[in-house]
DNA sequence: CTGAAAGCGCTTACAG
DNA sequence: CTGAAAGCGCTTACAG
């Protein structure tokens, strides 16, 4: 049987309560003592059940990370990020890929009611604010990452998306291109259709107008965005420049010119958004609004953790500046 | 306040042992009684608190995963298989990316011991033997996933690694390859030597011999087998063919390719290893020997909860077969 | 079929 | 500076 703190305090001729003061640096001890029960400690290869002192009143130190799927780079990006920066504070983190899926919610935000983790932490859909309001309910601390909802009062962390847009456009207007087209997400996605209109404000700043043949709506896959790429490329008059609002519609893109024989950048340039691990590895390599992934992610632990201790601050809504990389993707428009 | 068992009990104006029965489904209780205490709990919102259950003696329903990195897209994918199935058995799971990293291992063998997880799947790097010994000393549940160690009494859930070296060897040579090389990862990995071994005793079978020259050791990532890969490229006489331990050497080697100006596949042919997301997305899509992910980390976790309720059977070792994917990346060799 | 009671391994006022 | 005691919310023999 493992070592509890009955076997250190008896080992030690103490109370159960100075070993719990020791292990929690709490009241005072003497030196001598403390040194000694952390001596029987280590000798006894002692841990403290987390069980039991989340039980006894302390937290858990555990956190819940909702996201759509962790196998989709970006994802598993923000989940290395948020994991790491947990890890600094003493958290773990559990995934929970919701695919989207109202059923799925709910019976993740139920289990980590269940589980008492002590907050979470929202990368996935957000027509979900009321499956959340339960969370709140509960005083769970919550931060949305990559995402916001004004209809919750809750801390956010997210990239500038309309600003994301307007870099993406101006990139590509500054090279020169005219006919330009969009590939977005489904409309309710607020981050993409936040991206989409900072692109259409840009071009219209510059007396183009988008007709709204130009902006396809599609899922989140590759597939998707191959079908709608092509459909737009196939067109009498083609645009010279696609904006993809994320990499694996960007991929799709490229997938679709490569298959009608159009080269990228010289054909046809293509923008991007996010810069996962994909945006790197195509061929060309992408041109891309990145998103800080490392930065929100961890600032979204250091909101909830935040929220934790928290004498009820309001929330923070936390808006971080989008950045262009170019890579090969992009190009002047053909003559 | 949430409410607890007793505040059911109240209500039902029965005992907590009743209400506990209900929950479990243990013992006899009538029938009329059950459902008006499933009715009181469903009408106080009533969830069983699960720190309290674990600390009473019922399992924790949580699972540790050890991968190296979690924005690795293999170990992604991994994840998302090894939570789907968790998911369905109840269980959650805690991500750990211990970038093989010694310390790293060691902090989270004890956080998981700590919180008292039922079990954990080892995917991380295995050089670790000794630090997952006090795991099993501690009776915990491990399944090891996409690799082995002998040294370990555990159960695991691999590839056949040397019949996926032998398959991509075969599928070279059946194109007519005969001036062959390999990226392999750090050789103290032993699913990367099995590879290699298989391909070159398939190589061999074939009358071929592999000179030492021919095999290149590199880190797992694409700069490495970028770098790797440009340099048996630039050789006087280079291979006609590589064939790469995985998705990200592999992309190295496209990569190394196109700078030199070598078409992938009609000047070089390429073949990788594991068939993440990343194989599909490159240009030209990947010929892979593809890892049964999805199905390996299903196994994984059947494994650990049956070691479970295991009334200690023995470690089971199952060994998948690999399935060879022909995509874009391999073709004749030059004339 | 149901309940009283002990116990899981801690923490935290409180008293001294 | 240290300890006795209550309590966190459950489960599980055991008794009836």
């Amino acid at each position: 049987m493992r070592a509890t703190i009955y076997d250190v305090a008896r080992e030690a001729g103490v109370s159960i309560a100075t070993v719990s003061h020791v292990i929690n640096g709490k009241g005072k001890i003497s030196r001598e003592r403390r040194e000694e029960i952390l001596d029987i400690m280590k000798r006894l290869n002692y841990r403290p059940n987390a069980i039991a002192s989340a039980l006894a009143g302390k937290r858990t130190f555990t956190l819940g990370l909702l996201v759509p799927d962790i196998s989709n780079p970006f994802f598993a990006e923000i989940a290395r990020s948020v994991e790491d920066q947990g890890h600094q504070l003493g958290y773990s983190v559990i995934i929970c890929s919701t695919d989207n899926q109202e059923e799925k919610v709910k019976r993740y935000v139920n289990l980590l009611r269940q589980k008492q983790v002590d907050g979470v932490i929202i990368g996935t859909g957000i027509s979900h604010g009321e499956l959340l309001k339960p969370l709140q309910e509960h005083s769970l601390a919550i931060a949305l990452i990559a995402r916001d909802n004004p209809a919750l009062d809750a801390s956010s962390v997210r990239v500038h998306d309309l600003e994301g847009g307007r870099l993406a456009a101006e990139h590509l207007l500054h090279l020169g291109h005219r006919r330009l087209a969009v590939l977005a997400e489904n409309e309710r996605v607020t981050s993409s259709s936040d991206r989409v209109r900072g692109f259409v404000e840009a071009a219209a700043s510059h007396g183009l107008v988008l007709p709204p043949g130009c902006i396809a709506a599609c899922d989140h896959k590759i597939e998707d965005g191959y079908r709608r790429a092509k459909a737009m490329l196939e067109l009498a008059v083609r645009p010279t420049a696609l904006f993809c609002c994320n990499d694996l519609l960007a991929i799709g893109a490229l997938r679709a010119a490569r298959e009608l024989g159009l080269r990228v950048p010289e054909e046809c340039s293509v923008v991007s958004f996010d810069d996962t691990i994909l945006a790197s590895v195509t061929d060309p390599p992408l041109t891309v609004i990145a998103q800080p992934i490392e930065q929100m992610g961890r600032m979204a632990v250091d909101l909830v953790v935040r929220g934790l201790s928290g004498k009820g601050d309001p929330a923070r809504r936390i808006v971080l500046p989008p950045e262009l990389i170019v890579r090969q993707s992009t190009a002047l428009p053909p003559a």
